[in-house]
This record gives C-alpha cells, structure tokens and sequence, in this order.
DNA sequence: GTTGAGCGTT
C-alpha cells in the first residue's frame, strides 16, 4: 500500500493524473488511497515533497485508470474535508499526462472555473540565489511588480479565508481543542533568570535610556565604536531609541517646512 | 511542534 512513488510511475500508459491541493502537511498517499480508491480505480499516487525537509509540499497527485472515474472524484472529492482540511480535487493541468486530460476534461479552460487567476509560484520553490539575482538584475520591472503583487496577495489572502470560512463552516475548533496557555511564556521568563546571571547586565539594567547624553551628537556614529566597546546589552534597544528621539525633536524639516515657510508663497 | 496556495518522482 505504501509503494506509491517508490518506484517511480508504475505504468502511466493509460493513467489521468489529479491534481490534489489543500491537503495537511501530514497526509500521505495511504491516507488519500482509501479516499480516492472508492471512486475508481487508483493507479498510483505521488506527493511531491522538498528535497531539504523531506515534507510534504500540501498537494499530492492522484492516477486514475479511467478519466470517467477521475472525473467522478473530482466531483465528489473536491471540497471534501481530509483530516481537517477542506482539499481542493482538480485534473493535472501540468506533467506528462497533461495532454491526455486536455481531451478529457481540461479543455474547458480554466478561464472563470474556481480559483481566480493564480500566480506562478509566490512560495519559493528552490534557493536559487545566482539565478534570482539575475533574473532580478534583467529586469526590474518585474521585481516591482512582484513587489506589489507580494503585498496583494496577503489581503487577497485573508479575504479568501473569510470568504471559505463563509462558504463551508470551517472546523476551527481544532484550535480550541489545543488549549495551549501562551503566559507559559511569562512564566518561564521569570525563571531564566537563574538561567543567565548576565554579568554584564549590572552595568546598566536596561531601565531607562540616556537621551541627554546621545542626543546633542549629531552627525557622528557611536553606535558603532561606542556600543561595541561599551555595553553591548543596550544595543536591542539602540535603534528604537534612536530612531524616535531622532524623528520625534526634529520638526524643523526641508519639505515640510517649504510649505509652511512664511517668506514662501505659492510663487 | 510550526506555515499554505499550490502542478510531479525512479
């Protein structure tokens, strides 16, 4: 029951591929078998996963002997919640039976089917930093782009989600039944500090900072000697500090002064 | 032990 990709694609002669998304990390093809066997014939099933982790990528891809019974999988199978998890059933649209389900049943295209226009592959499939790096140096055009659509995915995102959670009352009790306390937290925090003696933190507690000292230098850099050499320890909450004492006492700005300037008229 | 929106292996 567990030779699925074992061996690599038994006989894929007359085989259709489905494509299996939504599915937990944890499921595996002799959890999906069961499912899927009982509408037809399951010739093989293949969960891709990462070569570093060895964990499954959330999608797994399931051979039917017959498109009829793929088909009828599909219709049964999708949206069906496995191990919590509503799973989303469809035809292969890539691999090496792609253009046997075109005659089956991709042909309908997917214009306006379900999901709306899905990007190429926002999650990072590789690290491939020579390649990225080029590809981004040929054209930036398209980093900008990535930019923005990096920021519309996430409120596309949580729009899906309320949105599913509408459609089909989601199981979110999954989450109540863990009742995980996070002042655990705390607590242990308290406790760390027979952990850590911190010999160094008698110099200064961390209690409040020193504007009046740091504040009149400007233009010079000691956070760079300075804190090095000095207390190490403050350095968490250098740049906070600095930052607001920085933007906070400076309201005498270039561009926001032109405009309130008296001797700048509109001229 | 974790996330998530996605197309494949000996």
């Amino acid at each position: 029951m567990s030779h699925f990709g074992r061996s690599g694609p038994p006989d894929i002669a007359d085989t259709y591929s489905l494509l299996v998304l939504n599915i937990t990390f944890r499921t595996t093809a002799d959890d999906l078998f069961p499912l899927f066997d009982k509408y037809g014939k399951v010739v093989d099933i293949f969960i891709p996963r990462d070569r570093r982790t060895g964990e499954s990528r959330g999608f797994a891809f399931v051979r039917y002997k017959y498109a009829d019974e793929a088909q009828k999988a599909v219709d049964r199978l999708d949206g069906r919640v496995v191990d919590g998890r509503e799973i989303t059933v469809q035809f292969a649209k890539y691999g090496p039976k792609a253009e046997r389900i075109h005659k089956g049943r991709i042909i309908e295209t997917p214009s306006k089917s379900r999901h709306r226009s899905r990007s190429r592959s926002p999650r990072r499939r590789y690290r491939d930093d020579s390649r990225d790096r080029d590809s981004r140096k040929r054209s930036r055009s398209r980093s900008r782009d990535r930019d923005r659509s990096d920021r519309d995915r996430y409120r596309a995102k949580d729009r899906d989600y309320r949105r599913r959670s509408r459609s089909r009352s989601a199981s979110p009790d999954y989450s109540r039944g863990r009742g995980r306390s996070r002042y655990d937290d705390e607590r242990r925090s308290s406790s760390r500090s027979r952990d850590s003696p911190s010999p160094r933190r008698s110099l200064e507690p961390r209690r409040s900072y020193s504007p009046r000292k740091n504040s009149p230098v400007k233009g010079e850099s000691p956070d760079r000697r300075s804190r090095d050499g000095g207390s190490p320890t403050p350095r968490s909450a250098s740049p906070r500090g600095r930052a607001a004492a920085s933007r906070s006492p400076s309201p005498r700005n270039s561009d926001v002064d032109v405009s309130c300037s008296p001797h700048a008229p509109i001229y």
